[in-house]
DNA sequence: ACAGTTAATAGACTGCAGTCCACAAATCAA
DNA sequence: TTGATTTGTGGACTGCAGTCTATTAACTGT
């Protein structure tokens, strides 16, 4: 494996692939997901519908690629271990996890309902998307334990269902998922 | 309002409804929400498809009244105030819900997606699903500050949240909703 | 140059959601 | 009985997702 030279063959053309990209994240922006086609975005590139099957198996995966590789990278650096109170760190990461949704809410919510229709995708989602966030705030209060900013019997896996669960339910209840809510998330967590 | 009284015309088949609402439960239920098609449940029922869309707007409508009505009955019943503990009360609410749900755990994904697609659903989720959960631990966790056994700093609300986040996010993720997730968030709520 | 291989394209086709319409059926009021 | 009203039924129709196929285009190795 790894070894997966090809033979021959028409080479893939890499532009149709940015341009399905560049137009899913348009259209969907400015129409939403719900009203965006396969066919429209693939008329939108410039590229046959086929060729579009031939790179994602459904919208939802060219969507999650289109519209999250970008703010993905972003939202998934852990927050720099400055002097700050591990509180703040995660009030500041949950600001930023926030502001950039601020765009991209519908997709994200669209996302997270695609896949529970899919399992393939559900797959793709948790890898690309759920567990990297996950995983910054349980480290987060791994760290605030061991600074002694949390107490060391709480659960920081149980507190990490808390911190995204509640952003989660706000969410896909239409709720406002603002810098007020980072605040009274993190807050709340460290208040025990 | 209320004196909608009709001037006569044919009347609407009780029976016809409650056909679809059965079909749509064991339909659901044997082959899972996302394979079962309109035509099938209005086949199912033994009756036209015209008349399915009379009295529901989305399958999802109709799923929703036929799977949660007897479940939502249930679960919407506040734990009484027992000289337990209220953190064991938690737990037993949730280990309640969370029972129920073995059996509707596809279909309450299903609505929770449809929600997510269809805004006038969403409300009516949320009056019948949501809101009246909520309320119930709300409720509770005031209860357990009046007792002493919550900190009177804690936010109930926020509080609220991260239960049902909790569990949203699990349920949404594919990981168990059991007992053992129940008795993990009550006792991380009293933990503080 | 040529055979082999893979991609891209256009078009056909199926299945389902949702809408619309014409017609039959069941009721009320006069 | 007649007319008005409303529900139920069957069928037609549109739009989209997803699959499949024949054809053309672009590349590799000999």
């Amino acid at each position: 494996m790894g070894g997966d030279k090809r033979h021959g063959g028409r080479p893939v053309d890499a532009a149709a692939g940015q341009a399905l990209k560049a137009a899913a994240l348009q259209l969907v922006r400015e129409r939403g997901y719900a009203k965006v086609s396969i066919a429209a975005i693939a008329g939108a590139a410039g590229v046959a519908r086929q060729t579009l099957y031939n790179r994602w198996n459904t919208k939802a995966d060219l969507v999650l690629e289109a519209v999250f590789e970008e703010t993905g990278r972003f939202s998934t650096i852990p927050p720099a271990d400055t002097g700050e109170s591990c509180a703040a760190q995660l009030e500041a990461f949950l600001v930023e996890v926030f502001g950039h949704l601020a765009v991209d809410s519908d997709p994200l919510r669209a996302l997270i309902a695609a896949a529970q229709e899919d399992t393939a995708f559900r797959a793709a989602f948790r890898d690309r998307f759920v567990l990297p966030r996950e995983r910054i705030v349980t480290d987060l209060l791994r760290r605030a334990q061991a600074r002694g900013e949390l107490d060391a019997g709480r659960d920081p896996e149980m507190l990490s269902a808390f911190v995204h669960g509640a952003f989660w339910y706000k969410l896909l209840n239409g709720q406002p998922v603002d810098a007020a809510l980072a605040r009274a998330i993190s807050a709340e967590i460290f208040a025990g």
